[in-house]
DNA sequence: AAATATACATAAGTTTCTTATATATAAAAG
DNA sequence: CTTTTATATATAAGAAACTTATGTATATTT
């Protein structure tokens, strides 16, 4: 007897670069945030449609952190390590213009897979 | 003096794994299409927003056909190679199911970034 | 006492691209 | 007439962005 669940699960994928726009997005709207809470937020708007793994997480905000996109806040809270990220001025701009580049795309691809609809 | 176009140019890229989908879908609604056809094909559709490099094309398309999805038909036209893809059973019913991944992407991603549309 | 939730992190490997290069024929431009 | 552009395919090297697995540590629930 075979138990297999991970056969009858959706992949719930992302198109991979989506997530920096996500979290920004996310950074954006909410102030600032810090990794779990991003993840949890994620599942919670998608209806657990997506999940962000922590190995592509915490790659990805200390990358933008890097670029000098966002900066960290350190803090304790139930004597366990938080990092808050929020978006710096240059995060900012950066954001509004992951945020058309994905509509673009978005757009594009409703034309090539919809074409009908041409938005 | 600098000549760099480059600099002033779109990046007009994919989101990693779209490319798959494009081609599929393409070849659901055109019945059977060679490389270079798809290449312009995608590029006026998207009125050039979009281009698909040949680097990114033909390995995609061989990953396709030895996955089953695609079959190949080669002739010769004018003296030049064509390699004329079209879906098998098992592409179109891959086809089905990636255009719904894509759409349950878009919808997430629309979600995310524009919680007050929330499609 | 063990499992789950919270919270971070990294290393190894895979997939999917970009960029560059290569071959060959036909047509257009200079 | 020679070079560039268009047509048509292909692959190799490297980069980017993931997945999967593992690791640490504390708090809460079972």
């Amino acid at each position: 007897m075979y138990i297999c669940e991970k056969d009858f699960m959706k992949s719930s994928q992302l198109y991979k670069g989506s997530l920096n726009t996500i979290i920004m997005k996310l950074l954006e709207e909410n102030g600032r945030m810090y990794g779990y809470e991003i993840t949890k937020k994620v599942k919670e708007i998608t209806k657990g449609e997506l999940k962000i793994t922590e190995g592509a997480l915490y790659p990805a905000l200390h990358k933008l952190e890097a670029e000098g996109f966002l900066e960290v806040e350190v803090e304790k809270v139930d004597n366990r390590l938080r990092k808050y990220y929020k978006l710096t001025e240059s995060g900012t701009t950066e954001t509004v213009n992951r945020l058309s580049e994905l509509e673009e795309f978005i757009r594009n691809m409703q034309t090539l897979v919809n074409p009908k609809l041409s938005y």
